[in-house]
RNA sequence: GCACCUGUAGCUCAAUGGUAGAGCAGCUGACUCUUAAUCAGUUGGUUGAAGGUUCGAGUCCUUCCAGGUGCACCA
């Protein structure tokens, strides 16, 4: 049997008294006229009309023969002032013994205190539910126009593992996942506007793809096989283009088995879009153009703040090869290095390398080191190593790169672009090099999948692909400075008791 | 996975190794324009868990659990 403490007993006490007074706790309806900022951003022409509204308690303020509260609704919150007079004794009763949290319905009109609050002058209040579980209890205060608050919930367990109770009390916790909706909405109506189809993919797959990373392993019983949890939709989406779509794209839910922390999530957000007959070159000019399309719709402006740095989005950005990148922020040309040099060099700067790694990746690794974090202002960096881009298309004027780019905002890298490889004979010789690094101990390889293979050697067009990470694209256009503070229910271990 | 920090009442926090406290919330009472409402009184604790050192542990030691931050890996 659960246990339950003092304050609850409490409060599942007063739902015997409501209901000895014949008050249902829980009725199942309540008709409101307005919420709480229609009012408060129209009061000249509400003033004194009658309103019905209805919210969370959120303050109480009791004066005997009377009394103050605040409801607090999905919009705001307002203050209701209750009077024995106008409500009536046994309903000033009823309110004496209702708690922060419990929510209720006003019947009343619209005045101005004399202290100058709009405020709801109830004529008649319903409870539409009770709370039996205390809300912690945070104050604010106006100082000099500033708010401040006191006793803020802020401890992060709490929070995260509780969000429903930081919702309620945080209101700006609030603020940021309407923005990740509207992101996401702004998002989607660019993609329509532009003649996309949205599609939806196996997240249950026999073969995982698309990506390097270790993934979820599952079981189906009745076929008694094992699949994968996806790691990305790629592969599945680049079929569809064999297929004949020329533009489609999927916003998925993806799956990475590996370490989490501020940037990381298991499970996360990506949208990835693949256009027939283009090339990477379009797709920085379209990428270029949605971000202000975002900004411009959702934040209202191309100029942002994040983690302290003031960032401007419009177009064009700045576009840097990766050889060029590394040797702005090193001084050293690595381009013609081979593995060994590369090993000595990375040395050199004091960056570790395990020996599974082959050249792209140290590449990677002394890019991810000394150039990626530098990165404030949006940056394409674009011609990445052959060696750690298995599926995208090779450099059209140098053998050992691809047609890749990054854009790098705030120093951390927020999308992945390619025009995809389509060679069927280069891609099943990629796939074979992957498998080699496989066999060495990349845990990350990618595994060879003869299906999509297939589709490819039954002929894919000319395609530019993107992945866009959405909860660091949330991230960098809310400021938030982590991953669980863009996610509902961050992944969190399981409460022991 | 490794390192460092944190864990005390519903919430926010105190407590030189010596009787576990405050504010808010709750409860009782007063108050018909309050707003961190105010005033008087008052309940509430296995100090994350288990061991150990000690006459005595919230405090010191060990292990474990949970969270945060950094590193590693990744998007």
């Amino acid at each position: 049997m659960e246990e339950i403490n003092q304050l609850i007993k409490i409060r599942r006490d007063k739902l015997d008294v409501l209901r000895e007074k014949s008050i249902n706790p829980y009725p199942y309806h309540f008709e409101r006229t307005h919420q709480s900022n229609d009012i408060l951003e129209d009061y000249e022409a509400l003033q004194e009309k009658p309103v019905k509204i209805a919210g969370r308690i959120m303050s109480v303020r009791l004066m005997g023969k009377a009394a103050f509260c605040h409801l607090q609704d999905s919009q705001g919150k307002i203050q209701v002032y209750l009077r024995k007079d106008e409500i009536g004794d046994e309903a000033l009763e009823m309110f004496k013994i209702l708690d922060i949290g419990d929510f209720l319905g006003v019947d009343g009109r619209v005045f101005k205190t004399k202290t100058g609050e709009i405020t709801i002058f109830a004529d008649k209040i319903e409870l539409l539910s009770k709370s039996i579980r205390p809300l912690p209890i945070v104050k604010e205060k106006e100082q000099d126009g500033e708010k401040v608050v006191f006793d803020q919930f802020a401890d992060k367990e709490l929070r995260y593992r509780q969000r429903y109770v930081d919702l309620i009390v945080n209101p700006e916790v609030k603020e940021v996942f309407v923005k990740r909706s509207k992101i996401i909405t702004a998002m989607r109506d660019f993609l329509n506007q532009h003649e996309f189809l949205e599609v939806e993919t196996p997240v249950l797959q026999p073969i995982y793809g698309g990506a390097a990373a270790r993934p979820f392993k599952t079981h189906h019983n009745t076929l008694d096989t094992t699949l994968y949890l996806r790691i990305a939709n790629e592969l599945y989406l680049k079929r569809l283009i064999v297929g004949g779509f020329d533009r489609v794209y999927e916003f998925a839910k993806d799956f990475r088995n590996e370490g989490m922390d501020r940037f990381h999530n298991p499970e996360f957000t990506q949208v990835e879009l693949y256009v027939a007959y283009k090339d990477y070159f379009w797709m920085m000019e379209f990428v270029e153009n949605l971000f202000t399309y975002i900004a411009s719709t959702v934040l209202g402006t191309t100029q942002i703040k994040y983690n302290g740095h003031d960032i401007e989005l419009k177009a064009p950005w700045r576009r840097l090869s990766m050889f060029e990148a590394i040797r702005e922020f090193t001084g050293t040309d690595i381009s013609g290095m081979d593995e060994t040099a590369l090993r000595s060099f990375a040395d050199k700067l004091k960056i570790e390398i395990g020996p599974e790694l082959g050249a792209g990746k140290i590449i990677d690794e002394i890019f991810g080191e000394k150039v990626e974090p530098n990165l404030i202002q949006p940056t394409f960096i674009i011609d990445y190593p052959v060696e750690m881009s298995p599926l995208a298309k090779k450099h059209r004027t140098n053998p050992r790169l691809v047609e890749r780019f990054e854009p790098i905002i705030g120093g951390k890298e927020i999308a992945n672009c390619f025009s995809e490889l389509n060679d069927p004979v280069d891609q099943r010789a990629r796939f074979m090099d992957q498998m080699d690094l496989k066999a060495r101990g990349d845990e990350e390889a990618q595994v060879l999948d003869e299906d999509f293979l297939r589709a490819i050697e039954t002929g894919m067009p000319p395609t530019a692909g993107l992945g866009i990470g959405i909860d660091r694209l949330v991230m960098l256009m809310t400021d938030q400075p982590s991953i669980r503070d863009v996610l509902f229910f961050p992944h969190m271990r399981p409460e022991s008791k």
